[in-house]
DNA sequence: AACAATGTTCAGTC
DNA sequence: GGACTGAACATTGT
C-alpha cells in the first residue's frame, strides 16, 4: 500500500534491474487493471521494445521505451518518434508491488511493504508481466487488483512532486481555502505522493490539528509542516517505508502519543481514517475563540 | 459477517 | 468553473 517513499523504491527496483532487456512477451490480460486499454493494445505497443528510464511523480512511475531494434538505447538517434515507443505508465494503487526477475541474480521487489508471511505469492495476483528475451520478467502484483497501468499517462493532473517541492511553492498550494489541512495534503492534484500515513505522521510532527482549514494555517505552521513531511518523507525512504513513521505504531485504539502520552484520537478527515494526539493536535478556533471543553478521552 | 484497508475517480452539491 | 463531499471501485484481512 505504497505512497511516495515505496513507489520511489519500486522505481529503483525497476531503474537497476529491469532497463535494456527487449519485451518478448506481454500480458495485459486483466482489463481492469489496464483500463482503459483493450486486451492486447498494450501488448502490441511494447513487443520488441525496451524499457531505457524508470521515471516518478508523487506515486505515479512511468517507464521510456526503445525504438523497436533497442535504438534509442544506443544514445543519439533523434530523428522523431519512431525511435521511442510510448510511455509505460505504472500505479501501484493501494496493495501493488513490482517485483523483477532476472536469471542467476536473485529476486528483487518494490512497492508493498515486506510481510512475513510463509505465503506463497500467487500467480493470480501477478495483474501485469513483461517478459524479456533474457528469461527474466517484470510483474506487477496486487492483491487487491486497484493498480493500474496505461500508455502514456497524463500527469497534468497531478501537483509537483512532495519529495521535491519548494517551501514557497508548498505555501501557495496548500496554505487557501476551507478544506481541513490533511485533506489538501492527501490532493494529488496539489502536492503529489502524500498518502494516508505520511499525512497523519507529517501533521503529528508539526503539531498541527488535521481538521485545521488549510487557509487558516500561520506561516510558521505551514513552515513547520514542509519540513515535518521533508523529514518525514527521508526517514521513511531511509527505514523502509511509511509504516516506519514515529506516530504510525500508534494509530491503534488505545494508543498513546509517542511524545506527551495522552490518548490519540480518531476521526474520518478528508474521506480517510485519522489519527492525531488528542493533546498537541487539538483543533484551535479562531482567535478569540476558547477552548472550554477539558481534554474527553 | 461486517467493516476497514498506505488510492483514485467520478457524480453530485454548493 | 472551482472547491468540496461522499460513494464506488476490487479484493483481502480482521
Amino acid at each position: 500500500m505504497p505512497e511516495l517513499p515505496e513507489v520511489e523504491t519500486a522505481r529503483k527496483v525497476i531503474a537497476e534491474r529491469a532497463l535494456h532487456r527487449t519485451i518478448v512477451a506481454v500480458d495485459d490480460t486483466d482489463s481492469y487493471v489496464c483500463r482503459p486499454h483493450a486486451p492486447g493494445q498494450i501488448r502490441d505497443a511494447l513487443l520488441g521494445r525496451q524499457l531505457i528510464a524508470a521515471h516518478r511523480r508523487g506515486k505515479t512511475m512511468w517507464c521510456e521505451t526503445s525504438g523497436l531494434d533497442g535504438s534509442a538505447e544506443h544514445g543519439s538517434a533523434e530523428h522523431g518518434s519512431a525511435e521511442h515507443g510510448p510511455d509505460l505508465g505504472l500505479h501501484l494503487g493501494m496493495a501493488g508491488r513490482i517485483v523483477v526477475e532476472s536469471p542467476g541474480l536473485e529476486t528483487v521487489w518494490g512497492g508493498e511493504p515486506f510481510r512475513r508471511d510463509a505465503q506463497p505469492a500467487r500467480a493470480q495476483w501477478d495483474r501485469f508481466r513483461l517478459d524479456f528475451a533474457d528469461g527474466g520478467s517484470l510483474v506487477l502484483f496486487d492483491k487487491r487488483r486497484l493498480s493500474r497501468v496505461r500508455l502514456n499517462p497524463g500527469l497534468a493532473a497531478l501537483g509537483p512532486d512532495a519529495g521535491t517541492v519548494t517551501e514557497a511553492e508548498f505555501r501557495d498550494l496548500v496554505r487557501r481555502g476551507t478544506v481541513a489541512v490533511k485533506a489538501r495534503l492527501l490532493d494529488q492534484s496539489k502536492i503529489a505522493g502524500v498518502g494516508n500515513l505520511l499525512a497523519d505522521e507529517a501533521l503529528w510532527q508539526a503539531r498541527i490539528s488535521p481538521q485545521a482549514p488549510a487557509g487558516s494555517l500561520s506561516r510558521p505552521a505551514v513552515r513547520r509542516l514542509y519540513q515535518s513531511l521533508q523529514a518525514a518523507l527521508a526517514s521513511a525512504e531511509a527505514n523502509g517505508g511509511v509504516h516506519t513513521g514515529e506516530v504510525i505504531a500508534a494509530r491503534r485504539r488505545g494508543g498513546v502519543c509517542p511524545r506527551c502520552g495522552a490518548p490519540m484520537r480518531q476521526g474520518v478527515v478528508g474521506g480517510r481514517t485519522t489519527w492525531w494526539c488528542s493533546r498537541e493536535q487539538a483543533l484551535r478556533r479562531a482567535a478569540g475563540a476558547r477552548t472550554p471543553r477539558r481534554a474527553s478521552v
